[in-house]
RNA sequence: UGGGAUGUAGCCAAGUGGUAAGGCAACUGUUUUUGGUACAGUGUACCGUAGGUUCGAAUCCUACCAUCCCAG
């Protein structure tokens, strides 16, 4: 809890002390924002914990490793009652089902994949809850996100996580400034996950041995399809799965059902080399699917550009930096082009394979632990 | 109808006398706060059917069935 460590600024970066300093903690019930709380608590923060109901928890009761569903809640709570700070819970089910379900589902729909995490966060967390969170005057805004806020010469900078392994950095690029400038991630300079959970066990958190949430949260049993048909119902119509070669090789259930890269779940058999999907044509109907050197990618069109360097994007005629096109893997170098009205234009210097609209792309700098923004993949113009 | 070819797990396909490779698909697991990838693991195939030869056949012989191709 050092960083933002100036003279005479308590640990969250405020010139008085803690006590005086009130912090939202937005709780999801699992063991990172728990500890948040419960360090900010020990230290003296005027803490209030906030929990999300996003969806429906009593379809949502049952998964194991949800967040921010019936049993969260409850998690939450109790963590709130240990700490002994306040704790509410908001009724966020339809902003939810507005800003991240209504997307996911139109995304899929229109042959992209979404990431819906992302969508949660900026439209969600850093969005109606940041402001509830100045409605309730506080000072800041605590996540448990695995991130680090590091304040720079011109402001606050977003930064990786200290442990490469569990960085969240894929899931936080559309942060704003703005939203920055109001947002704390005390976890985010930790060693590991470990040393999280030896923190809850620590403060004797409920929810120290409590497993990683994991999957999209309101999908119950990774089978988001029927999500999808639930929330648009007969809207996933069948079609072919053509071969880059022309050859019609057989039916499928729907393009949602699919995304670029993607080998399993095809059912096409009898050749001596896997198939891959390597594009998704919603007028046609049609998944076209070919070998996997068909996969290779270099130039990516993106848009919706957050962009957190310090010059204005428009600026960046051309410039190195390192770019992630999904969550795991390491950053990879990559010229960055930008283009007016918050496009770009992402040359990989060595190919990626997978690349789908709908996806994240993520800016770096090259040789340091900086965000420097990023955008949504697309097919482009 | 005559000539030729083929019938081995969901698909493709090795195996020409000693008791069934491999690939693709599928399924499971690992990895992962998106999708996907990758990696690891998983198959009771009556070897088209019925007989025969043999110590022993998917492999040899016979008949039949099925499918495909060529022919007129």
């Amino acid at each position: 809890m050092a960083l933002d460590h100036t003279a005479g600024l308590n640990s969250l970066g405020f010139a008085k002390p803690p006590s005086e300093t009130r912090v939202v903690v937005a709780m999801s019930g699992g063991v990172d924002s728990s500890v948040v709380a419960a360090q900010l608590a020990e230290e003296g923060y005027d803490v209030v914990g906030v929990t999300l109901q996003l969806y429906d928890h009593g379809a949502a009761l049952a998964k194991k490793g949800a967040c921010c569903a019936g049993r969260d809640i409850h998690d939450a709570r109790r963590v709130a009652e240990e700490m002994n700070f306040p704790h509410y819970v908001l009724d966020y089910e339809n902003i939810f089902k507005d800003a991240v379900m209504h997307e996911f589902a139109e995304s899929y729909l229109g042959g992209a994949t979404p990431v819906p995490c992302i969508r949660c966060n900026e439209r969600v967390k850093f969005k109606d809850l940041l402001e509830t969170a100045k409605d309730l005057e506080a000072d800041c805004m605590a996540t448990g996100h695995y991130i680090q806020r590091k304040m720079g010469a011109n402001g606050p900078e977003l930064h990786s996580a200290e442990d490469s392994n569990r960085d969240q950095s894929y899931f936080l690029f559309s942060t704003t400034p703005e939203q920055l400038s109001y947002l704390r991630f005390p976890l985010g300079h930790l060693p590991s996950k470990e040393a999280t959970r030896a923190l809850a066990q620590k403060y004797g958190l409920p929810v120290a041995d409590k497993p990683d949430s994991q999957d999209i949260c309101f999908v119950p049993d990774g089978d988001y399809a029927k999500v999808i048909e639930k929330l648009r119902p007969g809207a996933a119509e069948p079609g072919n799965i053509v071969h880059a070669d022309g050859r019609i090789l057989g039916p499928h259930e729907g393009v949602i059902h699919y995304t670029i890269g993607q080998r399993r779940g095809l059912g096409i058999g009898g050749l001596s080399e896997p198939l891959y999907v390597v594009k998704l044509d919603v007028d046609t109907k049609e998944v076209v699917v070919g070998p996997k050197d068909m996969l290779a990618t270099r130039n990516i069109p993106i848009k919706e550009i957050n962009w957190l360097g310090c010059t204005v994007f428009e600026a960046v005629a051309e410039r190195e930096i390192l770019v992630k096109v999904r969550s795991t893997r390491p950053p990879r170098p990559a010229i960055l082009r930008a283009k007016p009205g918050g496009f770009a234009e992402v040359e990989l210097l060595s190919a990626e394979e997978g690349v789908s609209p709908g996806q994240a792309c993520v800016f770096y700098e090259e040789g340091s632990t900086r965000i420097l923004g990023g955008g949504w993949i697309w097919r482009g113009a």
